[in-house]
DNA sequence: ATAAATTACTAAATCGTTTTAGTTTATCTT
DNA sequence: AAGATAAACTAAAACGATTTAGTAATTTAT
């Protein structure tokens, strides 16, 4: 069993006064009595109780995350940029997950408030539609950073990802190719991060003085392989004709592609299909994936870094101040889109 | 901010002591005082504050978990697997990632038990090779479940998998496809698993009857996609013929198929290939890939609820009593195998 | 030589709970 | 009616740290 900062007065002939301030750098402890009861600690492996100090200092170095799909690999990523600066800075990371549901994500807020978490760096479900949990997050003086999915109206840190540059480079990237014929299967309404993809399409065919077809473009409302099949499937027997395809994810992006293979379509000669978010099957199939990536690993990181930022100010002036952060996308050429115009 | 303990005695005119006694249901309150103070503390919405409880009971109601490798997905599953189990019992997970790297573990379990969590559900980096970290888990009466890779000699709660008869199944049922000249390439000595699945083609060899060529059994150090690719180059450029492949993981198999799609070589026709692990890839990739299904999720679920049976038993007897478990495989029949034999 | 300032500590309160050991009031015995 | 028993509380200590206020011993200033 480790020992108690008591222990080590005792031991030391100290009180536990002494001994606390020697380990946090007080002024008014001497060069050696510091020298002798570090070593001391070193030896015999103390550490300080987190719950214990907490009591006290009313930080836990915790921070919870929550992530609303943990088999995707693009949250995974964020997880693990997350994690790498958490664990740089001394953070332990808790960690929810609330399939895509707003129930399970207002109780993982709750469950987090109650454990004192320092700060809850998320993603929204899918489902969420109020923001309540949010606000009451922000009211218990606990920081809050959004990352990818985000409620543009909370007053918090966000990190995101262009989403409308990224649909603008992906259809950009198509007409490049030769593409004149380009339909895009976009999500639903909800998050605004699909229709930012959408209006990024719009532009650039725009851009490119490529005339709109509302005909061209479906709604995936699940974003899965099997809709996107579907999608594919709807598109090609209502006779319309293209030539290129933007999907708002890999996963609809795969399902499409499995249409096509089945038709005898080639991809990419006949259609070329891109995707978005970069997700790890897309390298791995066959023709592999083009797509946008949407630096998963660096919206972790960030994520954390602001977190950090507005720690530090919390500290020193008592408030919350908060910052929001754009990240930009990259367009990854694969077999996909590798026709030659 | 949250009411205290106190405040809520002040309130409703009680003693602290009353109101947890209340909220604990103790046998010395009266019914009626006990609904005055469920009701109130409904009403403002008040928690006990965990780190407050835990200093008094020394029950955090958290568990630390530890993956060597975030973005594989098997691990994924078994954490899903683990935190649904989890959220029901009302225990929080912190997450910790080793990146298969014993230096990370050892760190990751001294901050876990310094953040007093009730438990560790880890399976081990491959760098690992001293245990004697996992002892001092155990010293501090702190609950030990290892998963998948695991340390026979250390005496706490287990579930794994049984890669020999995983093994057994992957071979018999190349053999049953009408292969006789079977291939493996294993992983390296350490950790036991892959060792058992090399024992499982060798036993499925010698019940059928096949002979044993060592010739045609590779060493694969890291299991990576590329390295598959290179152990099949090396395999084919030797001139050994084969007409089937086992793959001591999907990664392996995908980039040996990689390797024959190159070469002509049809898969399945020529040679039938089946990995382990049952990774997210295989089932996209084309063709699609046969592998051994370990039940991730299930190994989640199967080590939180040896967690939770522990214990119990600790409460009660203030012993740590561990159990193991094994779980069966299952085969994935997909088109890597789907010859006519 | 005495008062003031500095150094290096210690005592005790505190954070928010739980729990042990009383204490008060009402009820039951005989 | 006096003592025993039971019911329903309260007071206070405890968990393991941090921090404020205080104190003794030493040094400096005048």
């Amino acid at each position: 069993m480790r020992p108690s900062l008591k222990q080590i007065a005792n031991a030391l002939n100290l009180s536990t006064a002494a001994v606390s301030k020697a380990l946090n750098d007080y002024p008014d402890i001497s060069l050696a009595t510091k020298k002798i009861v570090k070593s001391y600690v070193k030896k015999v492996g103390y550490k300080a109780n987190n719950q214990a100090t907490y009591l006290r200092t009313q930080k836990t170095m915790t921070i919870g995350v929550i992530l609303p799909d943990i088999t995707n690999h693009f949250f995974l990523e964020i997880l693990e940029g997350i994690m790498s600066q958490a664990n740089k800075n001394d953070y332990t990371v808790i960690l929810g997950h609330s399939k895509e549901s707003e129930v399970e994500e207002k109780k993982l807020i709750y469950q987090f408030l109650q454990q004192k978490v320092d700060g809850i760096l998320m993603s929204l479900a899918q489902d969420t539609s109020k923001f309540d949990h949010l606000k009451d997050v922000i009211e218990n003086k606990t920081i809050l950073v959004l990352f990818d999915k985000l409620a543009r109206t909370i007053n918090c840190s966000k990190v995101y990802v262009d989403d409308k540059k990224g649909g603008f480079k992906a259809t950009r990237h198509l007409i490049k190719k030769g593409c004149t014929k380009i339909a895009h299967f976009r999500g639903d309404l909800n998050p605004q991060n699909s229709i930012d993809r959408y209006l990024g399409y719009r532009e650039a065919l725009s851009f490119h003085e490529i005339k709109f077809d509302p005909n061209k473009v479906l709604i995936s409302r699940k974003g899965s392989i099997k809709e996107g099949y579907l999608l594919a499937k709807k598109l090609y027997e209502s006779g319309i004709k293209i030539d290129g395809l933007f999907c708002v994810t890999d996963m609809v992006a795969l399902g499409a592609i499995r249409f096509f293979k089945e038709r005898k379509i080639n991809v990419p000669n006949d259609i070329c299909v891109i995707g978005f978010s970069k997700t790890m099957v897309g390298n791995f199939v066959n023709p592999s994936l083009s797509t946008i990536d949407q630096k998963a690993s660096k919206m972790g990181k960030m994520a954390m870094k602001l977190f950090l930022s507005e720690e530090k100010i919390l500290k020193t002036e008592k408030r919350l101040e908060n910052q929001s952060l754009q990240l930009k996308t990259k367009l990854i050429k694969r077999e996909s889109t590798s026709k030659v115009s």
